[in-house]
DNA sequence: TACTCTATTTAGTCTAGACTAAATAGAGTA
DNA sequence: TACTCTATTTAGTCTAGACTAAATAGAGTA
């Protein structure tokens, strides 16, 4: 297995999260979470599809996945990624807004000794502070069902699981209304047509969030 | 002051070492040391010469030396290097001789913010595990009377102050004779004609050092 | 004063990964 | 069946930082 770079790396990551729901990422999408021109990223997939082995199956104006040897890479990002961010929150004292992008310039130079050894201060953590799912050391992810709380019906009881991590305006928004992993809530109202979901958590005035919020934070329904 | 490339880090890194004496860098010492080619090198102190603001004087075939600029992203890079090397040994139980290959790569990525968080979890040290000294938040370096070992008369009280950080075997192999900063010791003999110095630690066998080695450790003299 | 050796520089090339501008495939519409 | 729109690709360019091969400056020597 040839050594990846830190484009490269970002590539598969962002494919990763792309083809997470089984259908092939598309130039523009990847284009537009890296924040490059579609003409880069066409350049960059017909590399990464003529690699030795290849990192993904591109069909030209059809999108790519990734191949087993992609995911591996991708997973590997990931978990360096999850872990340096617990590890921030755990070890160094920064706030949660603040790790996610310290830990993508991280990500890609750690050794697998780093890893390793940021894992086991940690206690091989399953989840980062955002609830996001770390990959196990053999790339195994921790599975558990999650459910965005757009999904829920209004009146259930939930448990929030993860937030997005990419947003730090978001982070300390939701982390000073208390809204953060392990934080129970109930859906007072699920309202689909107005694009509005509420919260309600233990005697404090109910939270109205988004749909463009609320698909991104995932929950767990207690009743 | 623009940003700089982790490339150009190095080379200002290795400048500023070569340049301690206050006589201008080599291009040959420079390309050694950076395993590059001695016109690559040419190449780049040009460059460095140009920016704006300039980061080295550059008189052709003459050699250069930093500006004030450079010698601040310099020190810089090197305080974020000795920091790391002291976390990784006081925080992640990484052995001496493992931390300075990481420290390598991930002295180029680390934020201000976490250079600050790292130096207040170690309490500010100023000495790294090898005893080089660690540039302050300020920049300013921490000073003290070091001799290299070659240069102690025979029969001196001497304690080891700094090790070399850059060659894992004979970072081993000092460890395993127990010569660390800290360690005291007696000058047996110091004979330059044959390049050898041979030093007596309480009780153990002589261990004799070649000049090649000797020359890298630096004490201070007891009596 | 010309000669030689070594360190250094110059000239030209390559690669990865970005870019812009122009071309085009294919889906959906008139 | 031709037309239009959008996503995507192609073609060509740029930059940093490496390389090799050839030229040369300057120190030291014959």
């Amino acid at each position: 297995m040839q050594k990846t770079s830190p484009p490269v790396q970002d590539y598969l990551k962002t494919i990763y999260e792309l083809t997470r729901e089984g259908r092939p990422a598309s130039t523009n999408a990847i284009a537009e979470r890296l924040r490059l021109q579609p003409a880069s990223v066409t350049g960059m997939l017909q590399r990464l599809a003529a690699r030795q082995p290849p990192l993904v199956t591109y069909r030209k104006r059809h999108g790519v996945q990734l191949t087993p040897a992609g995911r591996r890479v991708a997973l590997e990002v990931i978990r360096h990624h999850r872990l340096l961010e617990t590890f921030l929150v755990e070890k160094l004292g920064f706030r949660w807004d603040e790790v996610h992008e310290e830990a993508c310039r991280l990500e890609h130079v750690i050794s697998e000794r780093m890893e390793e050894r940021i894992a086991a201060v940690l206690g091989d953590p399953l989840f980062d502070p955002h609830g996001a799912p770390i990959p196990r050391a053999d790339l195994t992810l921790p599975q558990r069902e999650e459910l965005p709380l757009t999904q829920v019906p209004g009146g259930s009881r939930i448990r929030i699981l993860r937030v997005p991590d990419d947003d730090p305006a978001l982070l300390r928004r939701l982390d000073a209304l208390q809204l953060r992993p392990g934080t129970e809530a109930r859906i007072r109202t699920q309202s689909p047509l107005e694009a509005v979901v509420t919260l309600e958590v233990a005697g404090r005035p109910p939270i109205p969030l988004g749909y463009p919020v609320g698909a991104l934070v995932f929950v767990e329904v207690l009743s």
